[in-house]
DNA sequence: TGTTTTATGTCACAGCCGTGATAGAAAAAG
DNA sequence: CTTTTTCTATCACGGCTGTGACATAAAACA
């Protein structure tokens, strides 16, 4: 017999609700009873899940984030042993991992859209200054251990600077990001792919 | 004999204060009364130079996109025959043309902050919809006749797609305004010119 | 001078917002 | 059953927003 109301489904119900009110009007219009109507509650309803705005906010940007990185850990652990890759593989596989953060799809360009905005708030907004530091710290974690793969593997260009390259592949997803959601037409997903790979090609030896 | 008051430096004593509370606070809390209070004005003063808010935006926008593209101009026009550069000079010309979009000083960062926040409102609000589009696509434009100068001098790799590198170099140069402006003790002003430095020399065959 | 335009300041209104308080319905527990 | 907890719904308050209306003051003009 299910509980008639599960709260961590609930939960994410309104986590939904929040994120297409944010892709279609932007965080600034998403207040609590913008969010509540979007998820057909009352925002009385809303409020018994969550306690105040800054509570939602703050379960919505773990949400995202968790929601991305998951999905980068997933890629990751089914790669199973990267060093015994080729350098083709290897390359591969990166590419695999950095088109996991552009907005490729509907739901990878909500994901970004919605990243961009908290960012965005973040920088004036002390209630989300540490998450957003996280995460971006994150990344740059990750693509920094992603170049350093490559050049263990042998695949990375002669006389690159890791760091360098690290803030380099690393601003240029997110300028990729930037463009692709604020002017789709003329960044679409296939310009992006090929931004990306011709970069990750120039930086390898490959033919 | 001077006017008391002359409107036109009203109107920039305005947009001043409006980009400071922008840079401080955020685009959201640039309000009519926050700016009045910023620039030392009535808000009642304020609404006898600008009828609304729409007005007031739509002009500071303006302002700011006129005093950027301002100093690219100025920059273009004192290179005089770009042509007749040698591919070194050349190469410096454009690093340079870059450097003008990074917020590498308190002026340049004040501007790229706002640029963003801007943009970012574009991205729902449709009364920035039109500046936004015109503004990327000028500094798309600028971009591209900037790598193909560098094509035209020989100065380019060979096997280089124009449109590739000119989406890469854009988003890159995004990228960095953008990480520059949200985690400035990540990414401080040298780190960016590095990565600008080495991204354009990659794109060239020079040692 | 008087008149007209320009500039500044103040008030009130409607529309959002987050939130505290509270009431009542529904479900679960005893 | 009764009691307790969970859930839904509604009201009211203060605060901020843009804006229309208006009064006053200052400067420019005639």
């Amino acid at each position: 017999m299910p509980k008639l109301v599960d709260p961590q489904e609930r939960r994410r119900v309104v986590v939904d609700a929040l994120f297409r009110v944010v892709v279609r009007e932007g965080l600034q219009r998403a207040s609590l009873r913008t969010v509540a109507d979007e998820a057909g509650l009352n925002i009385g309803s809303l409020r018994h899940y969550f306690a105040g705005q800054a509570e939602l906010m703050d379960f919505a940007m773990r949400s995202m984030i968790d929601r991305v990185s998951g999905r980068l850990v997933q890629r990751i652990e089914d790669g199973g042993e990267l060093r015994e890759y080729t350098a083709a593989e290897q390359l591969r596989f990166v590419t695999g991992l950095m088109e996991e953060l552009l907005p490729l799809d509907d739901r990878r360009r909500a994901e970004v859209t919605v990243f961009l905005d908290f960012n965005a708030a973040a920088r004036t907004n002390p209630a989300f200054r540490d998450l957003a530091f996280k995460a971006a710290d994150g990344t740059r974690r990750l693509i920094r251990r992603a170049l350093a793969l490559l050049a263990d593997g042998g695949a990375l260009r002669a006389g690159l600077d890791l760091d360098v390259e690290s803030e380099r592949l690393a601003s240029l997803v997110d300028g990729l990001c930037l463009n692709a959601v604020l002017h789709p037409d003329v960044l679409d997903a296939q310009s992006c792919t090929r931004v990306l790979h011709a970069h990750l090609h120039s930086l390898t030896d490959l033919p």
